[in-house]
DNA sequence: CATTATTGGTTTAATCATGCAACCATTCTT
DNA sequence: AAGAATGGTTGCATGATTAAACCAATAATG
């Protein structure tokens, strides 16, 4: 592939984003780490990932401040990965492919998981809001670019 | 590389979605869509793809509804590629990597670009909220499967 | 109107990434 | 102590991506 461009330069964050997370396995990855998967095991069997590649992408991901390599809680000396902060800030990110993928890739009655508030069990919904609160599309948003240092 | 797994199969809406927009170059794409480019010669010069890349990725967006392939405005026998509805309902998808890459992968003062409300010029926001208009995080929230037909 | 440049590709060859299978060291389990 | 599970590593085959050359059709230019 005469190496992949990477877009650690670019300015637009969604593409410094999709350099970190913009493979074929890492989202994947995350989802499932936020299914509650931490061992390498679990990814393994649950993706059918290639176990060479799946050691590659928890490095990079570890690599990137997405996961964290920690003690398991049982006490051996096995690690488990988890995600850390930065991780679970892709929250929005999982749940935006979650709706689209709702909305348009499955059949009218067709079996599929939902994402529901654990103390109701109600669904959440995602919105993107103007600061006065109103609810905004693409059409009415522009992108900027902000000067160095402000 | 043995063909990449399809996902169409499985039943997490994320997963879906991901097998349609989740390789390396479509929602770069996707993103230059959003930013009004439409021409083959554009999103080439934008992105620095290779000019056979392009022509498969745009040809499986267009083949997926999130774009399609239209005569030029200006009357021409060109075509252009714009952003389907369902394209746009992607929408959400760029904002939560924006808002992921804006919040980890920049330096405090660094250059950067941001997405805002055309009418106000403030920046927009997304939340993830429970049906009772509380904020939720990812650890107040479960998966549940639902069964097929309902 | 003839020539040239641009657009939007296709084709080919080389290179890189990925998948699969085999192997291995360490740690649990019994 | 023996066997199984965990968490990898290594090597090879093959698919995916790239860069570069090429090309037909359209648009611009003199």
């Amino acid at each position: 592939m005469v190496a992949r461009k990477s877009l650690k330069g670019d300015y637009c964050p969604s593409a410094r984003s999709l350099d970190v997370i913009g493979d074929w396995w890492s989202l994947l990855i995350v989802r499932d780490a936020f299914d509650g998967l931490t061992r390498f095991g679990e990814f393994q069997k649950s993706l059918g990932i290639a176990k060479n590649i799946l050691t590659e992408r928890l490095r990079t991901l570890v690599a990137s401040g997405i996961l964290e390599l920690v003690p398991t809680s049982e006490g051996g000396t096995r690690m488990e990965y988890r995600l850390t902060a930065m991780g679970k800030d892709l929250f929005p990110v999982m749940v935006a492919l979650r709706q689209f993928g709702e909305r348009h890739l499955f059949a009218p009655a067709e079996e599929h998981s939902v994402l529901v508030d654990r103390a109701t069990g109600q669904p959440v919904q995602l919105d993107i809001r103007a600061q006065d609160g109103r609810a905004i599309g693409p059409d009415e948003t522009v992108i900027v670019k902000v000067p160095e240092g402000e």
